[in-house]
DNA sequence: CAAATTCTGATTTACGTACCTCAAAAATTG
DNA sequence: CAATTTTTGAGGTACGTAAATCAGAATTTG
């Protein structure tokens, strides 16, 4: 049988009263007894029943999620995978409320973030704006004990509890891998060829990760191939249209693009309309209806995705799991960069 | 406030104990008094407080994981992982035992599964054997009303509830992709390449299915390779290395290697005494100690992997889920084909 | 050493559900 | 319509913890 405070009591010799104290750190105990207590604690290896604790204490988790108020299908899938997870909430003791921020704007994210020091949610999930006044900002919550995990996009060097989201330096890499062996025969050899990278903001830090790993990985193990100066695309598919046509016409041998960003729409069109004589080898990021349509329609060759719900859903067990003092899982909470073939759709 | 029993008594007009035997299928209750007390519970949408009646019942779930005694990396692996998760049985309130039986031996298998019959655990996890007898074992543990998940390998037209692993013809076409994009550049043509393909057993089905899907793909889309004929290592890293060896050794102009099941520690020395000149190109599956430094040591090129951790959370959670009647959340059940290049390690 | 203060114990209620008993009411049977 | 059976109500206890009250004990203070 499990160990329950009752047994506490018995084996430190004094009552359930003490008992609570100790464990719910409340006054009026003396360090002796405190001593027994801790110690009975100990060699019964008791572990607080969670599930009784919060009946008992009726808990919810008051959560927050700031999220941006994009229109891409990536944001719009994160959104309604939180959504999803407010429908839960009755059933998982959470109550979550969404509150939207203008898009690349860290002021916005600021006062937003400042709001939420009165309210003292027992957490706060937002995606991160890479700024000084945003890891300020982070740092008075987390100051006043709330948890706080990024999403999607981190904070580093900020006091930040978790980051739910792929390693962007190592996506850019894994593009840049497979850029490579996807253009390069083992045995031809000598001639250069030229890649056109789309993304949608250099201000943005995930795409900044992107775009350092993939060069990096195309400088060190494929010196044949020149990146082409980046196009910012600003996750607008008309805009990114346009510049990927542009950039086709002007550069005829341009043998493959990656797009680090949104708005895969454009992307997509411009290749189309390209021809199929000329068509670049295509790497996208975010599995979404349009990318998916273009990878079993030829269009796009790999895509790189994040699961928005494992994100979501991470992003609140980690939270849960911070609120209670509890360690979390590292291997369960790791968000995996999936690569999607035509071969491997789910 | 969510509602409680107590608020359907009170909208129904019954007592709590009239609720409690409608609630819980108890017998003693009149079709019309049923008939008020289930629409008051829909019109409030009442869902009943898991953990609150759990704590009720002290209930814990006794589950069943039967695992063949596999001396690979990745078996030993799976074994960690349902020992990890022994470990937190008293927090998850399960209460999980391990099966051994012998591996590739569907007699035994079923022995194992018979035996649970008696028993009556909460629900059974395993490492299916493709085999008619295992599936009416199976079936009979399902018609005794055991919820009963398949584990790495699927037992298809079963009456299994659900399956936590991979989709293998995906895996083998996803292998079969790479290969041939890795393989052949878009402008070179004509020459004709060789292909290996190491297995453990053809009588497995995973490794078939494998098989199948690279087979498929490589035959499609990719005409100017050829897959030799299957070598079939036992997943033993010794018989492995000398299969491989005489392969390499034989047909000077292997191309690439796609090692579909385990003992990869064989192929890997064997592709390494080989000499670099003649380094073919490797896709193996299962991310180990081995493949991961061969990974990185430009030996093995891509590895192919399924997180058995995901495995056996999911796993558990989905005989929670069905010992409970719930429906299960297919997205987050999902096991996913991870795709490891050396640049995406995590 | 009495008074004030600080600890500690005993007991109770609550959370939402399960499950039990016993009596009373209602329906069914002969 | 009396006897029997079925249905229902009322109430309690339990699960493991939280949180509160109040009285009594131990300790400290002046």
């Amino acid at each position: 049988m499990k160990p329950t405070v009752h047994d506490i009591a018995k084996i430190a010799g004094v009552s359930l009263a003490t008992v609570d104290r100790v464990l719910n750190g409340r006054p009026g105990v003396r360090a002796v007894t405190r001593g027994k207590v801790e110690e009975a604690i100990a060699s019964l290896g008791y572990v607080r029943d969670l599930a009784a604790a919060n009946l008992a204490k009726s808990r919810t988790y008051p959560f927050v999620f700031i999220l941006p108020e994009n229109d891409n299908s990536f944001m719009i899938g994160l959104r309604e995978e939180v959504l999803a997870a407010v429908v839960r909430s009755s059933t998982e003791r959470t109550d979550i409320r969404i509150v939207n921020v203008p898009p690349f704007d860290p002021r916005a994210l600021v006062a937003a973030l400042n709001e939420l020091l009165g309210e003292k949610p027992a957490g706060v999930a937002f995606v991160a704006i890479d700024a000084p006044e945003v890891r300020e900002a982070a740092g008075r919550l987390t100051g006043a004990g709330i948890p706080i995990v990024t999403l999607v996009s981190d904070l580093p060097d900020s006091t930040r509890d978790h980051y739910a989201g792929i390693d962007n330096i190592a996506a850019g890499r894994t593009a840049g891998s497979l850029m490579g062996r996807f253009l390069s025969a083992p045995s031809t050899a000598g001639q250069m060829r030229c890649v056109a990278v789309l993304a949608g903001s250099m201000l943005v830090r995930d795409h900044r990760e992107r775009l350092e790993g993939f060069s990096a990985v195309i400088g060190d193990a494929y010196p044949d191939i020149h990146i082409l100066p980046v196009l910012e695309g600003r996750d607008d598919p008309v805009l990114a249209e346009t510049m990927i046509a542009d950039a086709l016409r002007r550069n005829q041998d341009i043998a493959g693009i990656y797009s680090l960003g949104a708005g895969n729409r454009g992307l997509i069109r411009a290749v189309q309309r390209a021809g199929i004589a000329s068509r670049p080898l295509v790497i996208a990021h975010e599995l979404t209806a349009s990318t998916r349509a273009a990878l079993i329609g030829d269009v796009i060759d790999a895509v790189l995705n994040q699961d928005a719900g494992h994100e979501v859903r991470s992003a609140i067990r980690v939270l849960k799991a911070k609120a209670d003092g509890l360690p979390v899982l590292a291997a369960q909470e790791r968000i995996r960069i999936d690569i999607f073939l035509k071969d491997n759709l789910p």
